[in-house]
DNA sequence: GCCAACGTTGGC
DNA sequence: GCCAACGTTGGC
């Protein structure tokens, strides 16, 4: 089974960088995505061992701060049953449960964080899908070139 | 704060 | 099943 690659983003503001820093074992469930093709990598692609790039999206600048592996493969996003939390989905039962979640442990934190101006200037990652016009999926596949291109940028 | 792009909702 | 209205995302 081979690895594949991913790229979460984030609104720092709700869940940061530093907030995973901080997590015990620094590993994070990443809850509260409701959108549905998002749900479906979340629920039915992203493996066990898979690496996930970390995007901070509104923030200047916005950039990727390092990469995650995926400790635990989706399971029931528990926020969509809590009528307290933002993210409660009232139409979900624990029977049918409707949208996923994985954990991701913190793997490396980049020397230099890669901003969004970089990928925009290298034109290795031109046909990331990060740069497609419109594009609002916050759990997107990359390639494993657009990986360690990336990862290279961000040791260097 | 603006606004283009997009996903979802709901009336028909 | 269509599509207009609406809300949200996210870069600038």
């Amino acid at each position: 089974m081979s690895t594949k690659y991913w790229l979460f983003k984030t609104d720092p503001a709700d869940f940061a960088w530093a907030d995973l820093k901080k997590s015990k074992d620094k590993t994070t469930f990443w809850s509260g995505v409701r959108n549905y093709q998002a749900r479906n990598y979340l629920r039915d692609e992203i493996k066990q061992g898979d690496i996930v790039l970390f995007y901070h999206s509104n923030e200047d600048p916005n950039a990727i701060y390092g990469f995650c592996e995926v400790v635990k493969e989706g399971y029931p996003d528990s926020t969509q049953f809590d009528p307290d939390d933002s993210h409660f989905f009232p139409s979900a039962t624990t029977e049918k449960p409707i949208w996923f979640m994985v954990d991701i442990k913190l793997k490396k934190e980049f020397r230099l964080p890669v901003l969004l101006s970089s990928i925009k200037g290298n034109p290795k990652l031109k046909n990331i899908r990060l740069l497609q016009k419109g594009n609002r999926l916050s759990v997107m596949p990359v390639t494993k070139e657009e990986f360690e291109e990336i990862a290279k940028m961000g040791d260097s």
